[in-house]
DNA sequence: CCGTTGCGGTGAAAAAAATGCACCGCTTGG
DNA sequence: CCAAGCGGTGCATTTTTTTCACCGCAACGG
């Protein structure tokens, strides 16, 4: 919308760090675009912006300031959808920032159901570790969170949390695909395959062998689950995951999962949430019903 | 703000119910103004105003779209507010809508309190009858409300609620005024003035006066509190009033007090509230703050 | 040490947008 | 049937915004 152009300059220089780089994203000359944010800051009756030998930077009142910008753009892609929604067309946009165990199965099947009864509805999803997909919400980069085992999120309104006890992920072949639980001591007598520390699986296991006073010992450790889970197939070794990462049945293809026994391992928590006091565009506001309902039935 | 200059003209024009109206109020042509909502409504993909044969008015989209600009305009306040408060400047304006019996006493002893800590704060007090008042923060006309006796109030989210039994009110020489609680029963047997049908003071009345089977004839009927408080001394009659609107000590100068007898007539309401889901500038939050204490300490 | 680079800012010309004016067609009420 | 009041439009005019070319400044690198 053109009378809230200014908003979004200052947004984009806010990101840009610098007026010059702002301009040239924006397509624009950067006095251009300098004369109007020192227009606005006269109207304002307070500079918004510190300005820096190497660029500018938000100063306090900056800050309020882009808060106070990214609520009113997202409340006017609320007023926009509802619009739609009054017109009988049902459109709009969901955004989601999500952890790496929901993109196989779960967020692919739910949206999905969602888009057969409302195929004007498009998609976006941001795999993301639990900070990042905050601050993804903070900046109204995204509408929904679906994360496993968060940290304290101050700004995040909970929608609904399940329990997801860990699973060793395994070739059929493998030794202990016979039992049908395991105990974490067993595992850790095979060769076994790790995510990287800042993940949720990892600090679970981390936190359960220390108090075993075993140590945890990779093979191989990655960013990637995808690439831990086909690694395990190709080389035998023990992968872990949720059970919202892993498909319907227990054994599916080249791959089998067995629960690892909570006694050692508690499950952790995977968590769907908005943005603290933020009103949801009513696509978002849907699909989170329907993800809600789907969490508590699937895994309750 | 000039680039809510759009949002301003559209919310004047659904204020003034025709684009040439409108325009004289904002001091433009009407093509301006007519092009500027055609323009908006462009952007938007969609009409905003109903053409009818004597003017405009709001459709459906319209309504939607000035609730959003009401709180968008509303919002922007609080930002500013919350610069200044930020500056240390400590500017601000607070408006109230507000039962009469507010004004002689109350109000203006807890403005003069606010003022003295805050002196750029300033205030808009507008006396409404209960219904109005709801419509005052509808239109985030005013910020606060400190109504008697308030009807079912959707739209509104309670600050402070506090009891208020009705007393009635006379010159020192009547009979009445020799005891220390009235009786509903005695003082029917003098002639009474009364506020008109839609107070609350009134309906309290009433409703008491059916219980016990008796009928109220006043011998004088008022809009103005005021009026009939001076008309009680001036011919010896009985008034009514609540607590908060009468001197702190129950006789002063020409008037005396008597509280009636719950047992005959139940005291009534008095409710402080704030529009829902509405983030009030700090000014009125704070000024808030000091009224919810103000009317628990002194009418515990 | 000095040239180079990238930054925000400015003056004047050019382009674009908003406005004012005069007018149209329409409905309504006397 | 006409006058009044309404929304809408074409065109000249005014105002605002953008561009272009340039300045001074601080940081970096040889």
């Amino acid at each position: 919308m053109r009378h809230l152009q200014t908003y979004r300059y200052i947004d984009v220089v806010s990101k840009a760090g610098s007026i010059r780089k702002a301009a040239e994203a924006l397509n624009i000359t950067p006095s251009a675009l300098n004369r109007r944010i020192q227009a606005f800051e006269e109207e304002l009756g307070t500079p918004v912006f510190e300005r820096l030998p190497r660029g500018v930077r938000l100063n306090t009142v900056g800050e309020l300031l882009i808060q106070h910008i990214r609520s009113q753009m997202s409340d006017l892609d609320r007023l926009k959808s509802k619009i739609a929604d009054l017109e009988g067309i049902r459109r709009g946009h969901v955004s989601i920032a999500c952890s790496q165990a929901l993109l196989p199965y779960f967020l692919p099947r739910q949206i999905a159901l969602y888009r057969r009864a409302h195929p004007a509805v498009t998609f976006s999803v941001v795999p993301r570790d639990r900070t990042a997909a905050e601050q993804e919400l903070i900046d109204y980069s995204c509408d929904l969170l679906l994360v496993f085992e968060p940290l304290p999120l101050t700004e995040v309104q909970t929608l609904a949390v399940v329990r997801q006890p860990l699973h060793a992920v395994m070739a059929p072949q493998h030794p202990l695909a016979e039992s049908q639980t395991l105990r974490l001591r067993d595992c850790l007598r095979y060769p076994v395959s790790l995510p990287t520390a800042p993940y949720g699986v990892r600090q679970l296991l981390e936190r359960a062998a220390a108090r075993k006073t075993e140590a945890l010992k990779p093979m191989v450790e990655s960013d990637s689950f995808e690439f831990l889970r086909h690694y395990a197939a190709a080389e035998n070794l023990l992968a872990f995951q949720i059970p919202i990462g892993l498909p319907p049945s227990r054994g599916v293809g080249d791959l089998v999962s067995r629960p690892l026994d909570e006694r050692d391992v508690p499950g952790g928590v995977l968590l769907l949430g908005q943005l603290r006091h933020r009103a949801l565009p009513v696509a978002s506001a849907r699909f989170a019903d329907q993800l809600v309902t789907a969490l508590q039935t699937e895994f309750a």
